[in-house]
DNA sequence: ATTATTGCAAAGACTTTGCAACTCC
DNA sequence: GGAGTTGCAAAGTCTTTGCAATAAT
């Protein structure tokens, strides 16, 4: 039960930001949504168990944690920020019915990225990332 | 000269959509602009030639080129819109110096991905796109 | 004690909308 | 002539900011 809170709690102070209860709690929401919500979201859901922390502290909190890389901004269809709890190297499915996004894993793909562009030598370019934005539908949409 | 022009009076033509002095001067700016503005920098580079068109026309007219399929959204890295007018399959090089978006198209990697895809059969996915967001760095800022 | 963080409300940036006037087909 | 488009300004949405009060280290 408290897992996802005492692992918000150990991110922020790895990051060395002060721990305040209004970090710990959002940050925990992020992790317990699976579904890379909006500042706006995060804080509807959030606002239910701690009515007392306010918009402005939400989108505050993500601007800070996502500085310090322990969060990721997605950029939605819509161009609204969205917001995810898992850094680890990952790709997003983006749902054009539900509009929903999805992380996938896939080391396999990873290996073949990395491998095409080490011999592709784009010329000039440094790159630091390559990520996949994979738009579809899914035919059962319990899935995004 | 009139190249950009023309090429935007057919694009704007073939979608069914009235040829109006605004669709093709906004079309014709999108196209002669290779870098991928926002609604707002394409307004300011189009007011110095047209100042009778306002910005809201160039709102309109940007999603309603997109609706029709004439040119692409893109998303920025600060989660504004920017377009596209190259609607050719090709994925986007994103500098985090200077937020640049530049085209790159490779079709050897178009054929690696689907290929990838097709054996790799996401369950319950129906795959309708797949773009790469290349990150990184230009040694020569001169290029994005 | 010091410095960072919070809450609030106001301001800012970006985008959409409503509607009368107008224009393309 | 009629449906679709434009301009304008107002409203809407999303996000940031300023600052006094507060809390963490």
């Amino acid at each position: 039960m408290g897992k996802a809170r005492s692992e918000a709690r150990e991110k922020i102070a790895a990051g060395n930001l002060k721990v305040t209860p209004q970090r710990v709690a959002i940050l925990e929401t992020l992790i317990r949504m699976n579904n890379h919500p909006t500042a706006d979201l995060l804080y509807a859901k959030l606002n239910k168990k701690e009515p007392n922390i306010s918009l402005g502290t939400v989108y505050k909190t993500l601007e800070t944690l996502a500085q310090e890389g322990i969060i990721n901004k997605v950029k939605s269809d819509t161009g609204s920020l969205r917001y995810d709890a898992i850094t680890d190297r990952h790709h997003h499915i983006f749902c054009s019915d539900t509009n929903n996004i999805t992380d996938y894993f896939d080391g396999e793909l990873d290996v073949l990225l990395s491998d095409y562009f080490r011999n592709k030598n784009i010329p000039g370019l440094n790159i630091e990332d390559v990520k996949l934005h994979i738009i579809g539908t899914f035919s059962d949409n319990q899935q995004c």
